[in-house]
DNA sequence: CTTGACCTTCCAATGATGGGAATCCCCATC
DNA sequence: GATGGGGATTCCCATCATTGGAAGGTCAAG
């Protein structure tokens, strides 16, 4: 199939599947005579899997180890899960930080009595508060 | 004071002074004879205020909006308010986000044995699963 | 033989930050 | 007054993932 068969099939647009050959993510595809690009059923699967794997927040560095894992049938398994697993501590750092940042706006929102006056402890807290 | 300086007072690299003020989110700063951008207290006021905006994820366009408001002695603080909430908001979002997707990840790694055995959940799980 | 959908490559922009080169200014010291 | 060094200037490039567009080639249907 052509790419953007594939593209349709994967979920992933066929500017980025030409993004992922040339930085190395994928290997060059198949060409027709006329230039084409030609896929088949594994490259929409290995295409699939970058997109879930995208879902996920894993960054195209990481996908790479991962599909090189997935390639490999021999790997074992334990090096899988320790890269699952830093990926989850990573985003729950990060989701920690996104919630830290809310509920310090969200308090300070809590003070501003948000009407007609220019008193506002939000802009006070922005312009002169600790931290 | 020099820039380094008001790099230093604000927490704002030079770079990032020298930055902001390319893309107009700081009028163009004095000029000694020499050529050295000149700052004063309040400019590092404001460096700060941008320091923490940033700190609590605020974008450099929602920043601006923001330094228009904190220098606008007339404006409404209900204004300030609703952008405060809706950045709230948009923080909570994505921490949500990225929470579901380390739950998911967690998921599947609890599945995973983790051993020498090549077979894995995890990959199994972004090479076929569900969307 | 034209139309139109699809494909190709290449170049550039996004947003925030950082690295580094080449050059210049300022100040202190000899 | 020459020199050395630290700080300043501008400019270009890199990151990371993605998207947009231009200029042109290919293919199937009318």
């Amino acid at each position: 199939m052509r790419i953007g068969e594939a593209a349709k099939a994967s979920g992933v647009s066929a500017k980025m599947i030409r993004h992922y050959e040339a930085v190395g993510l994928l290997p060059a595809a198949a060409r027709r005579d006329s230039g084409y690009r030609d896929y088949g059923d594994s490259d929409v699967h290995a295409l699939r899997f970058i997109r879930r794997a995208r879902d996920l927040g894993f960054s195209l560095a990481e996908i790479a180890g991962l599909l090189a894992l997935w390639r490999d049938k021999a790997r074992a398994s334990a090096e899988v899960k320790r890269l699952a697993l830093a990926h989850v501590e990573a985003l729950e750092r990060k989701a920690r930080d996104l919630s830290a940042m809310a509920s310090t706006l969200r308090h300070l929102a809590a003070h501003c009595h948000g009407d007609a006056r220019p008193d506002c402890p939000i802009l006070e807290g922005l312009a002169g508060g600790g931290g």
